[in-house]
DNA sequence: GATGGATATATCAGAACTGACATAGTATAA
DNA sequence: TTATACTATGTCAGTTCTGATATATCCATC
């Protein structure tokens, strides 16, 4: 945010600030919702990609369909254990789960 | 290990395989063990060059010396989010996360 | 509008994990 | 020796996570 915007807010009686200061979050916490956040978008799309029913994953993960839709939804019920374990149930090893966990942004290239 | 090795294990009795197969791991199983072997040491590294005790780290986490010790130990009892918030506790955010999750070889540099 | 496949949500008993505690070991120094 | 600081290991009650189950919702296709 820029700070004539800011001050614009702020003169109107907001108080700006990130979000992680309006939730009263340490930065570890925040990292710990990014990273699950992080972790369950890629098993979404890993299952997508694969074509299978949340039932089938299930099947090969020996849990069930609700904790699969759980896992996808980022149900505080889940733990990041389960979220991993689910994302190399879909064929993801180490060297991918890096990438999930900080992806590299490409520097965008001029043509 | 080299054709001519097994062969000379193999003819004096010995059966030759990976660890992996000797302790009947699926390659998930082996995986997540790997990433457990990794995250505890890096956690037992980061806690040494901060120079801290277990104990203040412990009190960092809101945890007890007898839980970073089996940390450290990559004790079975320990989750792999507990792991997680340990290093954060160091002060590893997401992108050091992701190079210890998998550390990528520097080529080796002829002098 | 009925049937069927997929997904979402709530609940719960049992399993797994947790911090705390006790205690033992190890090392260093007085 | 004694004392002090640090680390390792075992135990356990309380908490959290888990798979299972039930049920609801959505959306095609008939």
């Amino acid at each position: 945010m820029d700070k004539k915007k800011r001050e614009r807010l702020e003169a109107a009686g907001w108080t700006v600030g990130t979000v992680e200061q309006f939730l009263e979050l340490t930065p570890d916490e925040s990292s710990i919702i990014e990273l699950r956040l992080r972790l369950s978008d890629a098993f979404k799309k890993r299952r997508r990609e694969l074509g299978w029913p949340q039932q089938r994953l299930a099947d090969a993960l020996r849990s069930s369909q609700s904790r699969i839709a759980k896992m996808e939804a980022d149900d505080p019920s889940v733990s990041i254990d389960l979220l991993i374990r689910g994302l190399m149930a879909t064929g993801v090893g180490l060297e991918a789960l890096s990438k999930i966990v900080y992806p590299k942004k490409t520097p965008i290239r001029q043509s």
